[in-house]
DNA sequence: TCATCAAATCAAATATTGTCAATATGATCT
DNA sequence: AGATCATATTGACAATATTTGATTTGATGA
Protein backbone atom coordinates (compact mmCIF):
# COMPACT_ATOMS: atom_id res chain seq x y z
CA UNK A 1 0.00 0.00 0.00
CA UNK A 2 1.16 3.37 -1.03
CA UNK A 3 1.56 6.06 1.89
CA UNK A 4 0.34 9.69 1.32
CA UNK A 5 3.77 10.87 0.32
CA UNK A 6 4.57 7.98 -2.50
CA UNK A 7 1.06 9.21 -4.20
CA UNK A 8 2.55 12.39 -4.11
CA UNK A 9 5.36 11.40 -6.02
CA UNK A 10 3.19 10.24 -8.41
CA UNK A 11 1.52 13.35 -9.30
CA UNK A 12 5.24 15.52 -9.62
CA UNK A 13 6.67 12.37 -11.47
CA UNK A 14 5.29 13.91 -14.75
CA UNK A 15 7.30 17.32 -14.18
CA UNK A 16 10.98 15.50 -13.49
CA UNK A 17 11.76 13.78 -16.55
CA UNK A 18 13.02 16.09 -19.77
CA UNK A 19 11.40 13.80 -21.99
CA UNK A 20 8.02 14.62 -20.40
CA UNK A 21 8.14 18.45 -19.80
CA UNK A 22 8.79 18.26 -23.85
CA UNK A 23 5.61 16.23 -24.26
CA UNK A 24 3.79 18.35 -21.98
CA UNK A 25 5.06 21.26 -23.59
CA UNK A 26 3.48 19.95 -26.95
CA UNK A 27 0.63 19.21 -25.86
CA UNK A 28 0.06 22.88 -24.42
CA UNK A 29 -0.50 23.41 -28.06
CA UNK A 30 -3.63 21.25 -27.85
CA UNK A 31 -4.77 17.49 -27.70
CA UNK A 32 -2.25 15.43 -30.12
CA UNK A 33 -2.09 11.86 -31.44
CA UNK A 34 0.60 9.89 -29.48
CA UNK A 35 2.08 9.03 -33.05
CA UNK A 36 2.75 12.66 -33.89
CA UNK A 37 4.61 13.32 -30.62
CA UNK A 38 7.04 10.70 -31.06
CA UNK A 39 7.74 11.85 -34.53
CA UNK A 40 9.10 15.04 -32.62
CA UNK A 41 10.93 13.64 -29.65
CA UNK A 42 13.98 11.82 -30.33
CA UNK A 43 12.73 8.63 -28.20
CA UNK A 44 11.25 5.30 -29.74
CA UNK A 45 7.86 4.04 -29.81
CA UNK A 46 8.23 1.84 -26.68
CA UNK A 47 9.93 4.60 -25.03
CA UNK A 48 6.96 7.29 -25.55
CA UNK A 49 4.39 5.10 -24.36
CA UNK A 50 6.27 4.43 -21.03
CA UNK A 51 6.37 8.48 -20.42
CA UNK A 52 2.30 8.57 -22.05
CA UNK A 53 1.82 6.05 -18.60
CA UNK A 54 3.83 7.99 -15.86
CA UNK A 55 1.93 11.25 -17.40
CA UNK A 56 -1.33 9.93 -17.18
CA UNK A 57 -0.99 8.20 -13.77
CA UNK A 58 0.04 11.86 -12.46
CA UNK A 59 -3.39 12.97 -13.60
CA UNK A 60 -1.50 15.92 -15.56
CA UNK A 61 -2.27 13.98 -18.79
CA UNK A 62 -5.66 12.43 -19.97
CA UNK A 63 -5.97 10.10 -23.10
CA UNK A 64 -8.31 8.89 -25.38
CA UNK A 65 -8.86 6.19 -28.04
CA UNK A 66 -10.05 6.84 -30.99
CA UNK A 67 -9.88 3.60 -33.81
CA UNK A 68 -6.24 2.58 -33.43
CA UNK A 69 -5.08 6.33 -31.96
CA UNK A 70 -4.54 7.74 -28.97
CA UNK A 71 -5.22 11.14 -28.54
CA UNK A 72 -3.63 13.15 -25.23
CA UNK A 73 -3.90 16.62 -23.83
CA UNK A 74 -3.17 17.98 -20.96
CA UNK A 75 -6.30 17.34 -18.24
CA UNK A 76 -7.27 20.71 -16.74
CA UNK A 77 -8.58 19.12 -13.28
CA UNK A 78 -5.77 17.00 -12.79
CA UNK A 79 -3.55 20.33 -13.77
CA UNK A 80 -5.28 22.11 -10.93
CA UNK A 81 -4.59 19.42 -8.19
CA UNK A 82 -1.01 19.39 -8.91
CA UNK A 83 -1.41 23.34 -8.47
CA UNK A 84 -3.48 22.63 -5.47
CA UNK A 85 -1.25 20.01 -3.81
CA UNK A 86 1.80 21.94 -4.14
CA UNK A 87 0.23 25.15 -2.34
CA UNK A 88 -0.45 22.93 -0.07
CA UNK A 89 2.91 21.30 0.16
CA UNK A 90 4.69 24.16 0.58
CA UNK A 91 3.12 26.24 2.68
CA UNK A 92 3.32 26.61 6.48
CA UNK A 93 1.60 24.64 8.89
CA UNK A 94 2.37 24.88 12.29
CA UNK A 95 0.65 21.56 13.03
CA UNK A 96 3.17 20.08 10.75
CA UNK A 97 5.22 20.23 13.73
CA UNK A 98 4.03 18.10 15.56
CA UNK A 99 6.07 15.34 13.86
CA UNK A 100 9.02 16.93 15.79
CA UNK B 1 24.69 23.40 -20.84
CA UNK B 2 21.12 22.30 -19.58
CA UNK B 3 18.22 23.08 -21.46
CA UNK B 4 15.32 25.11 -19.90
CA UNK B 5 13.70 21.52 -19.75
CA UNK B 6 16.41 20.23 -18.03
CA UNK B 7 16.36 23.04 -15.90
CA UNK B 8 12.92 22.86 -14.99
CA UNK B 9 13.24 18.81 -13.86
CA UNK B 10 15.33 20.23 -11.27
CA UNK B 11 12.64 22.20 -9.32
CA UNK B 12 10.31 19.44 -9.34
CA UNK B 13 12.82 17.06 -7.99
CA UNK B 14 12.61 18.33 -4.86
CA UNK B 15 8.86 16.73 -5.30
CA UNK B 16 9.34 12.77 -6.31
CA UNK B 17 10.62 11.78 -3.60
CA UNK B 18 9.30 10.02 -0.53
CA UNK B 19 11.69 11.00 1.77
CA UNK B 20 11.78 14.51 0.06
CA UNK B 21 8.38 15.14 0.45
CA UNK B 22 8.73 13.92 4.27
CA UNK B 23 11.47 16.28 4.59
CA UNK B 24 9.03 19.10 3.35
CA UNK B 25 6.50 18.00 5.39
CA UNK B 26 8.25 18.82 8.70
CA UNK B 27 9.05 22.08 7.18
CA UNK B 28 5.82 23.29 6.72
CA UNK B 29 5.85 23.59 10.76
CA UNK B 30 8.51 25.92 10.56
CA UNK B 31 12.42 26.13 10.25
CA UNK B 32 14.52 23.06 11.54
CA UNK B 33 17.64 22.45 12.12
CA UNK B 34 19.16 19.38 10.00
CA UNK B 35 19.95 17.22 13.09
CA UNK B 36 16.11 17.42 13.72
CA UNK B 37 15.15 16.06 10.60
CA UNK B 38 17.26 13.00 10.25
CA UNK B 39 16.32 12.07 13.96
CA UNK B 40 12.54 12.02 12.22
CA UNK B 41 13.37 9.95 8.85
CA UNK B 42 14.53 6.29 9.19
CA UNK B 43 17.75 7.57 6.94
CA UNK B 44 21.46 8.04 7.45
CA UNK B 45 23.19 11.27 8.09
CA UNK B 46 24.73 11.18 4.45
CA UNK B 47 21.40 10.59 2.88
CA UNK B 48 20.15 13.57 4.07
CA UNK B 49 22.69 15.91 2.83
CA UNK B 50 22.37 14.29 -0.32
CA UNK B 51 18.34 14.99 -0.13
CA UNK B 52 19.14 18.51 1.45
CA UNK B 53 21.44 19.37 -1.41
CA UNK B 54 18.66 18.44 -4.16
CA UNK B 55 16.19 20.26 -1.98
CA UNK B 56 18.11 23.30 -1.93
CA UNK B 57 18.93 23.44 -5.91
CA UNK B 58 15.02 23.29 -6.31
CA UNK B 59 15.16 26.21 -4.40
CA UNK B 60 12.28 25.25 -2.48
CA UNK B 61 14.58 24.94 0.58
CA UNK B 62 16.87 27.57 1.60
CA UNK B 63 19.52 26.62 4.16
CA UNK B 64 21.64 28.85 6.41
CA UNK B 65 24.39 28.01 8.54
CA UNK B 66 24.55 28.88 12.46
CA UNK B 67 27.84 27.52 14.13
CA UNK B 68 28.47 23.57 13.15
CA UNK B 69 24.23 23.64 12.78
CA UNK B 70 22.34 23.81 9.20
CA UNK B 71 18.85 25.58 9.45
CA UNK B 72 16.48 24.77 6.69
CA UNK B 73 13.78 26.00 5.83
CA UNK B 74 11.00 26.16 2.89
CA UNK B 75 11.88 29.00 0.30
CA UNK B 76 8.71 31.20 -0.22
CA UNK B 77 10.46 32.77 -3.45
CA UNK B 78 11.28 29.12 -4.17
CA UNK B 79 7.91 27.84 -3.68
CA UNK B 80 6.26 30.74 -5.63
CA UNK B 81 8.39 30.28 -8.63
CA UNK B 82 7.71 26.26 -8.71
CA UNK B 83 3.95 27.23 -8.69
CA UNK B 84 3.90 29.78 -10.99
CA UNK B 85 6.15 27.37 -13.21
CA UNK B 86 3.86 24.46 -13.07
CA UNK B 87 0.87 26.82 -13.91
CA UNK B 88 2.72 27.37 -17.25
CA UNK B 89 3.48 24.19 -18.07
CA UNK B 90 0.08 22.92 -17.69
CA UNK B 91 -1.87 25.94 -19.24
CA UNK B 92 -2.67 25.81 -22.77
CA UNK B 93 -0.83 27.61 -25.57
CA UNK B 94 -1.75 28.17 -29.08
CA UNK B 95 2.16 28.99 -30.03
CA UNK B 96 3.36 25.81 -28.46
CA UNK B 97 1.41 24.10 -31.26
CA UNK B 98 4.48 25.42 -33.78
CA UNK B 99 6.71 22.77 -32.61
CA UNK B 100 4.39 20.18 -34.32
C1' DT C 1 -9.84 -14.20 -42.83
C1' DC C 2 -5.64 -11.83 -43.68
C1' DA C 3 -2.70 -7.85 -43.87
C1' DT C 4 -1.72 -3.59 -41.70
C1' DC C 5 -1.21 -0.03 -38.51
C1' DA C 6 -0.92 2.21 -33.65
C1' DA C 7 0.02 1.31 -29.28
C1' DA C 8 1.02 -1.70 -25.16
C1' DT C 9 3.87 -4.98 -23.00
C1' DC C 10 7.93 -7.73 -21.99
C1' DA C 11 12.69 -8.88 -21.15
C1' DA C 12 17.29 -7.40 -21.36
C1' DA C 13 20.67 -3.70 -21.44
C1' DT C 14 21.93 0.75 -19.79
C1' DA C 15 21.70 4.90 -17.12
C1' DT C 16 20.51 7.41 -13.22
C1' DT C 17 19.41 7.76 -8.23
C1' DG C 18 19.68 6.77 -3.52
C1' DT C 19 22.06 4.54 0.48
C1' DC C 20 25.80 3.30 3.40
C1' DA C 21 30.30 3.42 5.61
C1' DA C 22 34.32 5.84 5.80
C1' DT C 23 36.58 10.02 5.70
C1' DA C 24 37.12 15.06 5.24
C1' DT C 25 35.86 19.72 6.55
C1' DG C 26 34.91 23.35 9.48
C1' DA C 27 33.13 25.34 13.67
C1' DT C 28 33.22 25.23 18.77
C1' DC C 29 35.04 24.46 23.24
C1' DT C 30 38.59 23.27 26.74
C1' DA D 1 46.60 22.49 19.89
C1' DG D 2 43.51 18.66 20.54
C1' DA D 3 38.84 16.84 21.24
C1' DT D 4 34.22 16.94 19.74
C1' DC D 5 30.23 17.78 17.19
C1' DA D 6 27.35 18.69 12.76
C1' DT D 7 27.55 18.34 8.15
C1' DA D 8 29.65 17.52 3.45
C1' DT D 9 31.91 14.55 0.37
C1' DT D 10 33.54 10.26 -1.68
C1' DG D 11 33.47 5.64 -3.53
C1' DA D 12 31.16 1.28 -3.66
C1' DC D 13 27.02 -0.84 -4.01
C1' DA D 14 21.91 -1.41 -4.32
C1' DA D 15 17.70 0.07 -6.08
C1' DT D 16 15.05 2.41 -9.69
C1' DA D 17 14.20 4.43 -13.93
C1' DT D 18 14.71 4.63 -18.82
C1' DT D 19 15.72 2.86 -23.42
C1' DT D 20 15.71 -0.62 -26.90
C1' DG D 21 14.19 -4.34 -29.76
C1' DA D 22 10.98 -7.99 -30.14
C1' DT D 23 6.49 -9.49 -29.53
C1' DT D 24 1.60 -8.98 -28.51
C1' DT D 25 -2.84 -6.81 -28.61
C1' DG D 26 -6.64 -4.69 -30.65
C1' DA D 27 -8.75 -1.97 -34.19
C1' DT D 28 -9.37 -1.26 -39.22
C1' DG D 29 -10.13 -2.24 -43.89
C1' DA D 30 -9.31 -5.07 -48.10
Amino acid sequence: MDTVYQKQTKVYRAFCDEKRLRILHMLRGGEKCACKLSENLDIGQSALSYHMKILVESGVVDSRQEGKWTHCKISEQGSLYALKLLKEITTPDKSASALI
